[in-house]
DNA sequence: ATAACATTTCTATAATTATCTAAATATGGA
DNA sequence: TCCATATTTAGATAATTATAGAAATGTTAT
């Protein structure tokens, strides 16, 4: 990952309205992708913000490649796209911080 | 951490200047606190932004809790804060993914 | 005490971001 | 085809952020 994707990532997170759509999509990931994700009208109504508002965020998070779209009838389906969170921590982890960030106290604990 | 700390973290890092401010004092990081860090100066220098820039960025990163700052005469010295960086890391991964992000290839190759 | 240095705070300004209402686009069904 | 539903785009505005020059603060040496 480039320093320009990772600032995009980290700015797409920095927003409570993106980030706890981000995880709310999360808690609607299924592995098989038929069944995984959220319409962009249940989540709006959801988190309580009115539709262009949260149109405007996901597809801040959709540029930053943290979420995914496809449509399915009338609705659009947003889905979690863990890979591109994986990609971000591995980022700060690795070459932010040239793995030199002490590993949690869960991962030491075995 | 908390979502709002988690917030406060990804949006200082969610810009090139303080991104690059970050990295650069990751690589002056060392493990005896008394020769680790930049001072604000040098760093405003090897960043090529002006002192009150800088200052305003450093500001933003420590009240993120990603870097400290400690007085030695006229300088002050900046270092980065691990541990802050490993926590957003943590949340991202755990809080946030809930752990279902797949681990990165290099976790997986022994 | 004064001067030189290092950094921050103040002030102003330009740029970016978040939000809403209204209008436009796309889909599915009667 | 016409209508209702789902979502996005356009346009306007308020709020936040990044930046730099000028002034203020704190430190060291003479």
């Amino acid at each position: 990952m480039e320093m320009i994707n990772a600032i995009e990532a980290l700015g797409a997170l920095a927003q409570e309205t993106r980030l706890e759509t981000f995880r709310t999509l999360v808690r609607a990931h299924s592995p098989n992708a038929e069944e995984a994700g959220l319409a962009a009208g249940g989540l709006a109504a959801q988190l309580g913000v009115a539709a262009p508002t949260l149109s405007f965020h996901l597809k801040e998070l959709t540029r930053a490649g943290l979420v995914s779209a496809r449509r399915d009838g009338r609705s659009i389906i947003y889905t979690a796209n863990l890979g591109g969170m994986r990609a971000l921590a591995d980022y700060l982890l690795e070459d932010c911080c040239q793995g030199a960030c002490a590993p949690s106290l869960e991962e030491t604990e075995t």
